[in-house]
DNA sequence: TGGCTCGTTGTGAGA
DNA sequence: GTCTCACAACGAGCC
């Protein structure tokens, strides 16, 4: 049987060589083995009118982390005899790009690394569809996450854990790697008349004119993820000091955290126990999981209507406010500066996005949390649907935590860490003469001194768009009255009397989807 | 069913 | 610098 010993391993998100259980199951038994990527335009064509360079879809950090990452892949598979087929999407449509090819090639066996984001499982649908029409035998490991969130799920009766605590108990140990080590993979099989693209470069692709902007210091790629995490490993003390919450989010230039998360793609089943979760090492690779089962298991995890572990918030609609916030200009340099990091490098730390989340939600703007995911979705080079998602929902309130009295401070959380604003400075160069005692709260500096700092507020760095005594008010109170709404609706579903509910739910125009959740609620 | 515990990472005042 | 407390009070999980 010829066509049984041709396989294709085809590579999505995990993009490395070692410890991938698709690629080693793809590489058993074959006699030829095809490593394929498909080039999404979608995500890679420039768009003029994005607002900021980069695609429609991804920021032009993400897109070329990507590439970077792609180019070590091949780099890698070639060492082992190998090598990365780059076939571009049909017709923007990827699925049918890897039909196509099993098609065309006459693969016997397919491969990928199992993947439960919605987008990605109705594209592998397509595919599946296709392979079982034509009798390819198709393997999908999960390699992605520790766990299989299916297994999780169906361990805790058909739901996902809605606690980290409940996951953890419930998860129990995971799977060891596959420490298995190989020096050549089969031959790449006749690609036939098939166009197989080089990696191309961000230039290349038409981002050439943003050569002059500073770009991240952060490189893609399985061997850099490996270089980075064997540097962080081998710190012992390091790792088992290691506690998430102490991090300092101002320190940019040798961060606090690992920066693994852009590589995690790439690379995580090696990192072994040292600490206790949920702020050890290990505590981190953890939360990925419990965010992966949760969004796997909750319809419309990436939404406030229709989802039922989702608080109904009446959120504003300000988009002056929130462009000024996705765009840096918020006149609170410590949000400012995180944001503009956002955009230049594709990433920040942790808490620092947790400043900015809470600032334009619950915290001062009262701005929908879907609106902040989407600006970090296509910005983020650790851009993950399920975490970026999980993390919104926590952050606003919406959903896994509720203690939405608890506020960070646009001035004195950062101060805490940088008094003198370094981080400021370098993000806002026009702030970089402000002195210390201003940095945080420039439209407190007189007049003399925002001459003498070449920085006039309100001509040239922004008036602060709110005052945040008053906000961060009127939010607590607003997120209140949204939480007794709740409380009554739930009530309500519970059979308790709803003539209260419904004169609670009469403010405004919410008043409507408000009731259809309700009804949502019932059904579930 | 209802009561209890506990939760990755807030702030500001005061000791 | 480090600690404790009030602030005002949530909900998932568990017994």
């Amino acid at each position: 049987m010829e066509a049984a010993t041709a396989a294709m391993v085809w590579f999505r998100k995990g993009l490395r060589v070692h410890d991938n259980p698709a690629l080693d199951a793809a590489r058993r038994g074959a006699g030829r083995l095809y490593p394929v990527f498909v080039l999404d335009p979608r995500y890679l064509r420039p768009d003029p009118a994005a607002a900021s360079p980069g695609s429609a879809r991804a920021g032009v950090a993400r897109v070329r982390f990507l590439l970077e990452s792609l180019a070590d892949l091949d780099a890698r598979l070639r060492r082992l005899g190998s090598r990365l087929l780059l076939l571009r999407a049909r017709d923007d449509d990827v699925a049918d790009a890897v039909c196509a090819a099993l098609k065309d090639w006459n693969i016997g066996k397919l491969c990928f690394e199992s993947d439960t984001e919605p987008y990605a499982l109705a594209r592998d649908k397509k595919v599946t569809d296709f392979t079982m029409a034509m009798g390819i035998e198709v393997v999908t490991p999960v390699g992605h996450t520790l766990f299989d969130p299916a297994d999780i799920i169906n361990k805790n009766g058909g739901r996902p854990p809605l606690t980290y605590q409940s996951f953890i108990a419930i998860a129990g140990e995971p799977p060891e790697a596959i420490l298995e080590e190989y020096s050549e993979l089969p031959p790449v099989g006749d690609t036939g008349e098939y166009e197989l693209l080089p990696v191309p470069t961000v230039e290349e692709l038409g981002y050439g004119d943003i050569s002059q902007e500073e770009i991240s210091p952060f490189r893609g790629g399985e061997t850099e993820a490996l270089r980075r995490m064997k540097a962080s490993l081998q710190d012992k003390e390091w790792v088992a000091k290691f506690e998430k919450p102490k991090g300092d989010p101002s320190a940019f230039l040798k961060p606090a955290t690992t920066v693994l998360s852009p590589y995690l793609k790439d690379v995580y089943r090696s990192v072994r126990n040292y600490t206790k979760p949920p702020v050890s090492l290990t505590g981190q690779l953890l939360w990925r999981d419990f965010f992966y089962t949760v969004s796997f298991g909750i319809p419309n995890f990436d939404q406030m209507k229709g989802n039922k572990i989702c608080k109904q918030i009446p959120w504003s609609e300000n988009e002056e406010l929130f462009v000024a916030w996705r765009d840096g200009r918020t006149g609170f340099p410590w949000i400012d500066a995180i944001m503009i990091q956002l955009r230049k490098w594709g990433w920040m730390h942790h808490l620092a996005r947790h400043s900015v989340a809470c600032f334009l939600t619950r915290g001062d703007l009262f701005i929908h949390w879907e609106k902040g995911r989407d600006v970090f979705e296509r910005l983020l080079i650790d851009s993950d649907w399920a975490i970026n998602n999980g993390n919104w929902l926590w952050l606003s309130c919406s959903s896994f935590f509720y203690q939405y009295h608890r506020i960070y401070s646009p001035i004195t959380f950062g101060k805490k860490y940088d008094p003198n604003g370094n981080y400021i400075r370098h993000f806002i160069p026009v702030l970089k003469d402000m002195p210390r005692e201003y940095i945080y709260e420039p439209w407190t500096a007189p007049l003399s001194i925002q001459k003498k700092s070449k920085c006039i507020i309100g001509k040239d760095y922004p008036k602060p768009v709110v005052d945040h005594d008053t906000a961060s008010k009127e939010c607590r109170k607003r997120m209140g009255e949204a939480y007794a709404s709740n409380r009554l609706d739930s009530n309500s579903f519970k059979g308790k009397p709803s003539n209260l509910s419904r004169r609670k739910w009469s403010h405004g125009d919410h008043d409507a989807s408000n009731s259809s959740i309700a009804k949502l609620l019932k059904t579930s």
